[in-house]
DNA sequence: TTAACATATGAACAGTTGTTCATATAATGA
DNA sequence: TCATTATATGAACAACTGTTCATATGTTAA
């Protein structure tokens, strides 16, 4: 099989081999799905600042609210969105509630996202 | 000064320290605001789909269309969106463009990615 | 030039998302 | 119990997003 001298675009057979490839390595749908989910989360800039501040303390709610200066509902809203996706726990103490970090991969793949847009 | 002691949330001074901490790290507005459109790409199944196929492969628009079983158009609209943010780069030969992987960072960020959602 | 093929793009539409507002739930102390 | 404080949540609304459709741009060969 010859693959090599193949035109784009107007073949039928030799793209067969690429997609047999393709669904070989691609993770399964739902699997695809769950991490662009993922993904979404990082991808609005209030939940970009509570993590910030996560990684420099256990915060609550209304200190939260405070440092970010928005609304406690709104930071409330986006804190249910991080735990559901288990990028931060929540821990109660007294009237208040706690959050932080779930665990490390947060950590390193807002630090892969800002090395490469830092990069040119 | 002794911030132990303070409850949450009815306090006014001592929360201006985590404030303080929180201003001298977090990153100008700016850059939240691009982090967040970075994962944003990352934030959707087609676009995820897309640079799957292209971690096996310089693969042109029709292939790709025709590998995720989409139109060319919905498959072109995303790839520019993946090129203005610099996941991808192109490269015209004769009438078809071939598009591969702007830079390493895209596999390592889906793979903490896979990583994160693998874990439980 | 003209026809045919590959890709890009603007407009429109439906579906999704983040904030606000009002209110509910939960915990504490009097 | 009741009032107060802290947090959570549902509904509504405006803003945004991904796909489709029609069409434009770009390339090649005749």
């Amino acid at each position: 099989m010859d693959n090599q001298k193949v035109e784009c675009c107007d073949t039928v057979e030799v793209h067969t081999e690429l997609v047999k490839i393709v669904e070989e390595k691609m993770p399964p749908e739902e699997e695809l799905y769950d991490l662009a989910e993922l993904f979404k989360v990082f991808g609005d800039s209030t939940r970009i600042r509570i993590l910030f501040v996560l990684f420099e303390a256990e915060v609550c709610v209304c200190d939260l609210a405070e440092t970010l200066k928005m609304t406690q509902s709104a930071i409330s809203h986006q804190l249910k969105i991080l735990k559901q996706n288990k990028l931060v726990k929540s821990r109660r103490h007294g009237k208040s509630v706690f959050y932080s970090l779930a665990d490390g991969h947060v950590r390193t793949i807002i630090n892969q996202g800002l090395e490469h847009i830092e990069e040119d």
